[in-house]
DNA sequence: TTGACAGGTAGGAAATCACCTACATATCAT
DNA sequence: ATGATATGTAGGTGATTTCCTACCTGTCAA
């Protein structure tokens, strides 16, 4: 999976970002209105989405308009796949020690 | 969610790190072997994926034990779900667009 | 055409990160 | 007690990140 989504996700201004784009797509006034920060630095923060493929823009006159890109975060799902199955075991083993110890 | 499990997760050394303790707790010798730096900057990592609540360790002799958590893994997946369901709809629009117009 | 608006880019400063080598600490074996 | 082993910490350096304030470009409206 390519780096650059964890690394993407990594700050809690791109992951508010992603999280108002799951409501669907804005222009970048309408997110950057969000945030304390200067646009510009929204603006930067909004690379780094697009960069890691998890925001692509759509021109609309002179607006930006940015929409959420499902794949990235389907990937990162999947690599997550492995590890879901590692805590499964892991509370199975506690319910099974549960189980044992007390009754 | 915190914060710091995202940015733990974004180097792919830590993230070989994480791979390698799904396999089984690891004394830290046995973890620096797969990399080519220096083992203090494994520590380091370590230190890292343990503030992120990934890991623990426990002192066994002069060997210290790491051993993976499942914890952090599984907010991250809880905080992946309403994006799966976003992903499930984007998909199901797709194929019902191709049903659409191919047939 | 001129001005206002949307949004990207440049350049710079402060903070953080990711390495390194050297060193400190604790434990085990002799 | 002494030396070897396992690992963390200190301190430093260069790269990267994150923010800012200008500034540039393209589009719409009067």
């Amino acid at each position: 999976m390519s780096t650059d989504v964890f690394a993407a996700l990594a700050s809690p201004v791109r992951r508010e970002l992603t999280a108002l784009l799951l409501d669907g797509p804005r222009p970048v006034n309408d997110l950057a209105a969000h945030f304390t920060m200067s646009r510009p630095s929204v603006s930067e923060h909004l690379k780094v989405l697009r960069d890691a493929g998890l925001v692509t823009e759509q021109r609309h006159g002179r607006q930006r308009i940015y929409r959420l890109e499902p794949a990235p975060l389907r990937e990162l799902s999947e690599w997550l796949t492995p590890y879901e199955r590692f805590w499964r075991e892991r509370l199975a083993a506690l319910r099974e020690l549960l189980d044992e110890d007390d009754l």
